[in-house]
DNA sequence: CTTGAACCTCTAGTAGCTAGAGGATGTAAA
DNA sequence: TTTACATCCTCTAGCTACTAGAGGTTCAAG
């Protein structure tokens, strides 16, 4: 049997954060000493294992306990679970040509500064005129 | 004089996020009609514009307040603006740099599973087992 | 003068945690 | 056995950057 912050230890997640997931149904409860503290065992570790590993791979927490219940029916066809980690990645390679996109935007501001006085700085310049940037980037957050 | 509407429509930012934005003290109180309105000029409509477009570019709200400070102070060296725009740089590389480690992994869970029952998913296996994956991943979120 | 779109404030909700207060428990050494 | 102290407990509030909605008021056109 594994207190909390064993189980912590070895998962890499917070306490808090272990009982966080509790709380929002991703983990279940636990047993409890007589005094009432948690007290896990080796399933309920494999089971944060899963949840943080899949966080490390940027799934979100719903997305997470759709694969955990998928996972608990061996005998369904996998093309469900699939599809959540192929939507994941159509998400990763949206942020990827985003953040190219930005990245292409902030080196070229960066560059074109030469430090002088803030009032010609090309970084501000280009910051108050949307329309010195050459790629789009429309959209916010992400 | 523009009404919040008719600047929401010019910057496209929502009614709602620019009156948080004056909550928040990122844009300054403007001026009323005496039913109460907010009324807007063009120097506000100009901030709004900036704040906006650094959004898009990924700065943070904070960042954003940094870079308004300054640009305020038309003589001050434009180090410090380089700085911002340097450090923001250096993030959406490491966000990058990760995203690219994560669409790999993905890449290769979803290309590996043929579609059985999900007792024999690859995809579950890899997110079961950290020591399946060939790339570093350790931190979660960004 | 009426209508209706647009405005107002205020509260609460989103994701995914994180931090801290104030107090109880568990365990190992003296 | 007592004492020390790390770890545990619950509960509340905070973070970013908004977004949505309730319930009520103002503005401008016709």
């Amino acid at each position: 049997m594994l207190t909390i912050g064993t189980l912590s230890k070895k998962t890499g997640t917070k306490v808090q954060t272990i009982r966080y997931y509790e709380q929002i149904g991703l983990m279940p409860e636990p047993g409890r000493t007589e005094g009432g503290q948690r007290r896990y065992d080796n399933a309920q570790l494999d089971r944060l294992s899963f949840i943080r590993h899949s966080r490390q791979l940027g799934f979100s927490l719903d997305a997470i306990r759709e694969l955990l219940d998928l996972s608990d029916q061996p005998n369904r066809p996998c093309e469900e679970v699939d599809a959540i980690a192929r939507r994941q990645l159509k998400q990763v390679e949206q942020r990827m040509a985003r953040l190219k996109a930005l990245r292409t935007e902030l080196k070229r501001m960066v560059h074109e500064c030469s430090g002088g006085r803030t009032a010609d700085c090309k970084v501000l310049e280009v910051l108050r005129d949307h329309s010195e940037c050459l790629t789009e980037h429309d959209e916010i957050g992400a």
